[in-house]
DNA sequence: GCGACAG
DNA sequence: ATCTTGTCGC
């Protein structure tokens, strides 16, 4: 018989997944405010894939807090490690974001996911896995809400809503831009749900999604088209 | 059992 | 996520 070798921490099946956040989600903190908006610095990841190569791109882009200028950036090119299973994003995509992180030539600061924090069926999302293996403060910042539900929040930028799980507050639905649809923010690790909103209002001045994830979906995607068929090393 | 479902 | 042109509007 044969014995197939998975790197540490990387889950071959779903279950074996699902086991991973359940024991991964009690060293989430979440008894710390997190770093001050507008201080130090703010840094997206994201990924692109492109399925029929079997090639993953990650990007992170640090950004300076107070002014959102882009202080560096980094990017890590590999093989797709999972397929997307909803409640499981995270082994998809932290393997080249954390490859993408530690070729970063600076500290990252806080570390703003495009995805969820605890607004997940387990509790543990994206922004939660990212944050306990690195240690770092995560949020998460998503396009959609999932499966949860939420009121309508003002049509004013500021204005926000409970996500709920139930009746459970698991994020806020909150509008970055007057009259456009709100985006839903999450707390990773390291950071309160209010801090996380101040964040996400801080990075969007503008545009309705952050600055951070706006870069770095940018670099991920031109790290994809430059990479070579037969090329994608790294994140392993 | 069936459908929904972050990216 | 990704497949995809033009088009309306500031």
């Amino acid at each position: 018989m044969t014995t197939v070798r998975t790197p540490a921490g990387r889950p071959a099946t779903e279950e074996e997944a699902r086991a991973v956040q359940d024991a991964l989600r009690e060293r989430v903190v979440l008894d710390e405010p997190g770093p001050p908006p507008g201080t130090g610095h703010v840094t997206g990841v994201d990924v692109a894939y492109d399925d029929e190569r079997d090639v993953v791109a990650a990007a992170a882009v640090v950004l300076d807090a107070s002014t959102l200028e882009v202080v560096a950036e980094a990017t890590a090119v590999g093989h797709v490690s999972f397929p997307y299973v909803p409640g499981l994003l995270a082994f998809r995509e932290i393997p080249a974001v954390l490859a993408a992180l530690e070729a970063l030539p600076c500290p990252p600061g806080l570390v703003v996911c495009d995805g969820y924090g605890l607004a997940h069926p387990r509790r543990f999302g994206l922004a939660c896995h990212l944050g306990v293996l690195t240690g770092l403060p995560a949020i998460g910042v998503a396009k959609n809400p999932f499966t949860f539900t939420h009121a309508d929040p003002g049509a004013r930028r500021g204005s926000s809503s409970p996500l709920l799980a139930g009746t459970e507050e698991v994020g806020r639905a909150l509008r970055t831009r007057d009259g456009v649809k709100p985006v839903f923010v999450s707390v990773g690790h390291r950071v309160d749900l209010d801090t996380a909103c101040a964040h996400t209002l801080a990075l969007t001045p503008a545009y309705r999604l952050p600055e951070t994830t706006r870069r770095a979906d940018a670099l991920c995607r031109r790290a994809l088209r430059e990479t070579p068929t037969g090329q994608a090393p790294a994140a392993r």
